[in-house]
DNA sequence: CGAGATTCATGTGAAGTATACCTTTAGGCTTAA
DNA sequence: AAGCCTAAAGGTATACTTCACATGAATCTCGTA
């Protein structure tokens, strides 16, 4: 029980704690700060390519590379911005947009990428219904009614090619020959080095004109970072010894992601203040790292349709009783008996198994095609998180599906 | 003993189906002249 | 007669199913040393 004396008590304790966090946005990452560090090259090359903006020419497409977290998508909506800025003051009509094509339901196919580009432009799209190049149609009738350009950004490009194939970036670069008045260039930014490679030629050049790519941090660089971050986002002197070089460390073995780095700063601050220390320790950071873990799989799995998650499900309880690797065939076996639990029609081993071949995507599970020879062949799969994590996030799935 | 055939359990591609939603069109009803 | 509403017809995207064939190494078979 609650009385209101316990409560006022906490709040007035609340209110004399020292405060850790001064501006917290500054370790978020939809925060762009005004200097980019460790990136000079990168920056003085994309804005190269796309400066002819200022004169009203065309620049050339750009294609983007690097891994997670090595600021490629920063720097680029950093860059478009000061152009934006710079062509208001001059009155040049230039437009962006960004798209990240990665998101499910929102951009995963061809018809979703054109009719969210489409409502960008305040035009109403339905879900489903109209053609494909109805909505191409529509979005070019739009953007060409005047003289302008446009930039599109399409984030994470390669997950939507290896989706669906590479027809789309053919169609997209063909927008311009529609084009009278208008002109469209398209910045692409990819996670996979080696995407271009896989592309068919006459989209490889057209949409390829300009590369640039993004190396990770290292260690050092990610360090001045946090640095330059933690000096804005905490308050003076709040920061334990050796926190910052553990947060980069972390990361930097991570393939240098930044916005790991970053996150990890900010959940250990949030963990410190909530717990009423003073400082941030060296202990918080481990505490934070499994905390974005859990946080993560846990949107991660909640955002799933019910028949995935009822898979992992059957994957999760498997793996209770057997820490080893699964198959296939006895999760499907498990997950219909789930089905007639939770009344719900199970689905074809057949879409099973592409089910279980996106879950691999997300990063949930690892699976694996093997042949196990006279025993036939099969995805082989296993379960990377620790099991607290999966402990939760079995939990988690009792209660999405109203289990036992 | 070893090369080649066999086998299993499921991967994978193509084509078909159900569903939800769209536009167009034609008919019927209302309304105003 | 013109205007408006509605329902049917015809079309699309997506998620899923059905069908059929592809895989690939452990195991089996059988000829040979």
């Amino acid at each position: 029980m609650h009385d209101e004396k316990a409560l006022s008590t906490f709040f007035s304790e609340y209110m004399k704690r020292n405060p850790i966090f001064m501006d917290k946005s500054a370790l978020k990452s939809s925060y762009t700060p005004d200097a980019i560090q460790h990136r000079d090259e990168q920056i003085h090359q994309v804005a190269q390519i796309l400066a002819p903006c200022l004169r009203f020419e065309k620049p050339s497409n750009l294609f983007i590379y690097g891994k997670t977290g090595t600021g490629k998508t920063l720097t680029t909506k950093y860059i478009m911005r000061q152009i934006l800025d710079i062509a208001k003051q001059n009155n040049i009509p230039l437009k962006t947009m960004y798209i990240n094509c990665k998101l499910k339901r929102v951009a995963d196919t061809e018809y979703r990428l054109i009719a969210q580009l489409a409502r960008d432009c305040n035009l109403e799209i339905p879900p489903t219904g109209l053609p494909t190049d109805e909505v191409y149609k529509l979005f070019y009738a739009h953007v060409d009614k005047e003289k302008m350009l446009l930039v599109i950004i399409l984030d994470e490009i390669d997950q939507l090619v290896k989706k669906i194939g590479d027809e789309i970036l053919y169609n997209l670069t063909r927008i311009n020959d529609e084009l009278k008045n208008a002109q469209i260039t398209f910045i692409g930014i990819s996670n996979d080095l080696l995407f271009i490679e896989h592309l068919d030629a006459r989209v490889k050049s057209s949409l390829s004109e300009e590369e640039v790519v993004f190396p990770p941090y290292n260690a050092l660089q990610l360090q001045s970072i946090l640095r330059e971050r933690a000096s804005r986002a905490f308050v003076a002197d709040v920061i334990g010894e050796g926190v910052i070089e553990k947060c980069a460390a972390f990361s930097a073995r991570e393939h240098g992601d930044a916005r790991r780095a970053l996150e990890l700063m900010r959940v250990a601050g949030e963990l410190a203040e909530r717990k009423g220390h003073v400082k941030i320790e060296l202990h918080h950071i481990d505490l934070a790292q499994e905390k974005i873990e859990r946080d993560w799989i846990q949107e991660t799995v909640l955002m799933q349709p019910k028949q995935f998650q009822t898979t992992l499900y059957a994957i999760l309880t498997l793996y209770q009783t057997r820490k080893d690797t699964l198959f296939t065939g006895e999760i499907y076996d498990l997950y219909r008996k789930l089905c007639r639990q939770v009344s719900l029609a199970p689905l074809t081993q057949r879409r099973i198994s592409d089910v279980i071949a996106e879950l691999d995507m997300l990063g949930i599970i690892n699976a694996k095609v093997i042949s196990k020879g006279r025993y036939g062949r099969t995805r082989e799969i296993t379960l990377a998180a620790a099991d607290a994590t999966l402990q939760g996030m079995q939990s988690l799935l009792e209660d999405a599906l109203n289990l036992k």
